[in-house]
DNA sequence: CAGCCCCTGTACCGATCGGTATATTGCGCG
DNA sequence: CGCGCAATATACCGATCGGTACAGGGGCTG
């Protein structure tokens, strides 16, 4: 494992287990056994660093989701979908989906925020275009998009918090009685 | 205002803007007007100046909300004031709403996120606990009551984050809209 | 072999980190 | 008045912060 791959691999586990700003890139160089001017030459920056690990590991599945968001006329099945990627992602990369999740909710002034931002956006945005799309079908949606869309994606980050808490197992059994509660409510 | 007061003060403005981690305690101190030594004599630590901040300005919230989450035989209204008074706490405290918000999400081996868990695990159960009590009402709710939780919670935390951001307003209509797709689901 | 250049270690920068020893202030109280 | 104590400032601690100057090292190319 070269140095560079070395050092994104321990930076992942120290900022999603510490956070980005608890962490030193002296402890997170000291990690991966390379010097601090190794960490400089390849990513220029602390901040550098995470956008490296944000850019590599992260937008992949970003653009995966966003192409499981696209509407292709079959609502329950797109949102079967999209909760499954979210929660098969929480399974697979489970310290970087809470680097992600710390960071969705991080004080928008902080660096890290910042390095993230873009990605969060494009993964809200393809939510809420779905329900966009499906309201032209189903038109008793329309003006609601922007609800729907922040309630699937809070009911997603719950579920996965407390997944990455150990407190809950994300099955698929899991993922379809969310998406039932989300589609048909409480009551029924 | 005291010294102390002050140092809390601007402890919840800096914490929420930038992060706890993010932000030093000469940073603290500055702000506020005050030299190190008082930091230190009134909290004792910089852990010991967010234990105060939360207990003395978030705990009491926490205590409305599980006043707010008691089942008292009508589960819509419930639901309605739960989210209700959790929308009031964001308009009115933006700022400490938005350091909540960060530190729920927080990585579990930081120092901050061990500060606020107990707050935070106390809010969670008692909105479980309306919904187990609401399923001896709702037989079918029953066995679906953490579904029902996380789904509730996460989207009062989407919603929030939005409105801290500035892209929405949490308004009575909002907090309503949110409950009904809650309660009856996207099709209804 | 010579030259070059990507890579990396040693050693260091000034600044800031969380925290503290010590002295002084000022106020309530006997 | 004088005692005592909470509150505060000055000055400092060792450690770590993010970042860098510099000197090879090592391999590839001429």
């Amino acid at each position: 494992m070269s140095n560079r791959t070395a050092l994104l691999e321990r930076a992942l586990e120290l900022f999603a287990g510490r956070g980005y700003d608890a962490v030193g890139v002296q402890e997170v160089c000291a990690a991966a056994g390379v010097a601090k001017p190794t960490l400089y030459h390849y990513f220029g920056s602390k901040r550098g660093l995470l956008e490296a690990l944000l850019e590599e590991r992260y937008a992949p599945s970003v653009a995966r989701f966003v192409e499981f968001a696209r509407y292709a006329g079959d609502l329950p099945r797109t949102l079967e979908e999209v909760v499954g990627a979210y929660f098969r992602f929480a399974e697979e990369e489970p310290a970087l989906c809470r680097l992600v999740l710390a960071l969705w909710f991080a004080s928008p002034e902080s660096e890290a925020a910042g390095a993230i931002a873009p990605l969060l956006e494009a993964q809200r945005r393809s939510v809420e275009d779905l329900f966009a799309a499906a309201a032209r079908d189903h038109g008793n949606m329309r003006g609601r998009e922007r609800t729907y869309a922040l309630t699937l994606l809070g009911m997603v980050h719950a579920h996965v918090a407390l997944a990455l808490a150990g407190r809950l197992e994300l099955d698929a059994e899991v993922a379809r009685r969310a998406v039932h509660q989300f589609s048909h409510g409480i009551y029924s």
